[in-house]
DNA sequence: GTAATTGTAAACCAATTGGTATACTATAGC
DNA sequence: GCTATAGTATACCAATTGGTTTACAATTAC
């Protein structure tokens, strides 16, 4: 069992700053959570948003200029669907901190009994 | 043991917004990283980056409204620390989509050992 | 007290952002 | 062929961004 779970091509700076700006918008990441539940077309995407179609290609060309979603054009309309490398490239960075995230909370939720215990 | 290591108050739109724009510039990841090494100064942070002292002060600002440090001040000298929560929710939000990544690289491990066996 | 140090505040700048409206291209349906 | 549909391109807008410079406030050192 050799499964490459982590792949660590260090990602350079340029992405992870496309990456995270790409989550830094709400209407963004529900496109993603969208997306998630299977692959749609650019109507289909931009139908339950408040906002024009132009705007949500936009939002469309900021994910996939992250390489978090790719389109397959086929006639006239454009099938959009996740790309995983890229999210995991954000997690990974996150990852870093989890040891220290994971240490300080367990220090509060310590903290927060023995209080309690009071 | 009933360790919250999951706490998961749920994140509004907003509080993600700010923490994945904050993690969209390199500068301010950089500062996180240096944090993560522990407590530093405003001048201490700002000592390695090519940039004035007012810019990095702008940069904490939003890593500290982000929810992603916090300060104390101590005579003239303010004291910054990483605040793990913040970082936390963003991980969290990734979490979301780890089965699905996980699956897709999974996917696409098992295809490129197929194709090298042949 | 005077000078150096640590940091913020304010004003400004060019570039980017998220949005619009309009115009256009190309495919699909009749 | 005509019309409706799917989507992009372009031009424009107000707001935000990351940076600067200059000025200022407050603490520390001498």
């Amino acid at each position: 069992m050799t499964l490459p779970v982590t792949h660590d091509h260090d990602l350079p700076d340029e992405a992870l700053d496309r990456v995270f700006h790409a989550l830094s918008d709400r209407t963004r990441r529900a496109l993603v959570a969208r997306l998630l539940e299977g692959p749609a077309s650019v109507k289909e995407l931009a139908d339950p948003f408040p906002v024009t179609l132009p705007a949500i290609g936009k939002h469309l060309r900021v994910l996939e200029a992250a390489g978090l979603m790719h389109r397959e054009i086929r006639g006239r309309t454009h099938i959009c669907s996740l790309t995983p490398e890229a999210l995991s490239d954000a997690a990974s960075w996150l990852q870093t901190y989890r040891m220290f995230w994971e240490d300080s909370l367990a220090s509060l939720a310590e903290e927060a009994e023995r209080k309690e215990g009071d």
